[in-house]
Parts: C-alpha cells; sequence; structure tokens
DNA sequence: GATATATACTTGATATGTGAAGTAAATATT
DNA sequence: AATATTTACTTCACATATCAAGTATATATC
C-alpha cells in the first residue's frame, strides 16, 4: 500500500462530498442552485446589502467571468438588482432584493437539515482547527 | 449580526477553497484536470488498477453520465483504457495504462507542495476528527 | 419460463464556469 | 499633461457536468 499525502488525501475527499452534496441541493430546492443560493447569503451579510462583483468573485472562488454570468438570470428574474457605483464608474455593484431576501431566508431555513446531516454542528464543534485553517485560507465566512 | 449554521458556514468556506485551488490546479499542470488526475489516483489503487465506471463515479461524487464524459478524451489520449467483464456484460471496466501511470507519477510529485500549501500536513494532523467525518459520509479515501 | 424491475452505461439537450480578448475607467509613471 | 499600466467588468468560444431518455443486460417475481 502506497502512501498518500495526507493534503491530498483531504482535498479528494472533500471535493467527493462537496461535488455530490452541490448536487444534491440543485437538484432539490427549486429554481435556485447552491451558488445563488451562496450569492443570496453573501449580498445579505454585506455592509448596505451589496457588494461589487469583484468581491463576490473573491469570496466564492470564482471567476469575474463566472459572476457576471451567475448574476444574469438572477438579475432576470429579480433576486438581484444592479447599481452604479458614485465614486467608481468601473464598478457594478449587485445588491439583493427583497425577493432575493424572502427567497434566501426560505432556502436558510429548508436547506438546514440538509447541512446538518452533511457536517452536523456536534460533530464540527471539534473542528475548530479547520475553521481557523479556512479563514487562513482568505475570503472565508467567520 | 445574525447568526450562521455552522454546518453552512463550513460547506461554504470549503466550497471556496476547492472552487478556487481546483481551477489553480487545472491551470497549472499541462493538459490533465484535477478531475483527471483523481480519477488516474483511483485507479491506481484499485484491486487490478481497474474500476467499474459506476464505483469511479461514487467515489468522485459525479454522476455515471459524467464519468463517461470525462473518460472519453483520457482513452483517447491513451491515460486509460477499456476492458470488458467477462461475468457481467453491462459493466466495462477503466483501467489505467502505463502511460496514465508514469503521468500520475509524475503529477502526484509535481503537486505535492500545491496541496501542502492548501491543507498544510502539520495543521490537519489535527483534524483527525474531520477524517473520521468524511469517511463517514461514505466513499472517501482511507 | 415469461414479465417486470433494476443496474450499467451512453447520448442529446442544456446549464454552468473558464480563459482569452475586449471595453471603459482609474491610477501610476515620466 | 501624456502615456502606460492596472482594475472592473463583459463577451465569445469552449470545456465540463447535469438531467432525461434510451439501450442492453442482469436479477427478481409471478
Amino acid at each position: 500500500m502506497t502512501t498518500v499525502n495526507p493534503s491530498l488525501k483531504l482535498f479528494i475527499n472533500l471535493s467527493r462530498v462537496l461535488t455530490e452534496n452541490s448536487r444534491r441541493f440543485n437538484g432539490g430546492l427549486d429554481g435556485i442552485g447552491f451558488n445563488e443560493f451562496v450569492i443570496l447569503f453573501h449580498l445579505n451579510r454585506a455592509a448596505g446589502k451589496k457588494m461589487r462583483r469583484i468581491d463576490l468573485a473573491e469570496k466564492m472562488g470564482l471567476t469575474a467571468s463566472g459572476v457576471t454570468r451567475i448574476l444574469a438570470p438572477m438579475e432576470k428574474i429579480g433576486l438581484v438588482k444592479r447599481e452604479a457605483s458614485t465614486g467608481d464608474a468601473r464598478v457594478s455593484f449587485v445588491a439583493i432584493t427583497a425577493s432575493g431576501l424572502r427567497n434566501l431566508k426560505e432556502t436558510l431555513v429548508h436547506s438546514e437539515p440538509f447541512f446538518e446531516e452533511i457536517f452536523p454542528n456536534d460533530k464540527i464543534k471539534r473542528l475548530s482547527g479547520l475553521s481557523d485553517l479556512l479563514i487562513e485560507l482568505g475570503g472565508s465566512v467567520k
């Protein structure tokens, strides 16, 4: 049996769990996918309930291009809206709408058992080191 | 400040780290992407250096369809080969080739600092609970 | 032993995300 | 002040993964 680098093993195992469960999440709730949900989540926590697209990309680990694409249909169905920046004309903010906020709150409630099933709260309490590690890696939710 | 469910927070933060770093990985090594690398990794560990497509899908958290698609080009460039099952005509095994094995070994060496940077070995040693948790969730590399 | 159901896999249409290239505006350099 | 570089964002062509439906084989049920 060859020895496997623990970092690699962890990465592979986490990748599997997230791939599988993101798909499960997408199949579950109608209309809203996991990444759309995460966008609403971040917007809701942001100062003024709005963010620059580039900051949203960073928070999600996506590229600017990916964020542009995912936001287009969300804008169309009114979950988010576009707002110009007064100071910098290059920037366009994304803001969560009232409809988006309703959707977020509903999804949060409905998805709680789902996430709790994957990472039970009582078990991850003992994994504070992981939290610290992720925060070190930057862009993480504190 | 609203309280965020720790399970959800962990899922979101892990998702960000994996999304970002899978992309980084794909950009780094020429030709071979992260999922292709993982396929070679699993095949190499499998009994007889071959697996059923469905088992590979399970190990990776992908659908059978996704596995079919990702294997096609790998087969074409000779990293893996197709083998019929003697017992069950529905099954077609995927086996790693000598070329695939060379590629895997090279990639393992080259990618070690990459994974070590993301999840430093000395830090994840303290996260044995996470390993157990992932194994509980099934399909994980032990 | 015939019929129904389940399993392994593939294919077509579609969604999501990427890199490269482009636009426009801001900042740095000279 | 003119020019170069950087930053924020978008668009195009393409890769990757999905679901739904289909094929073929195996297993269960009657």
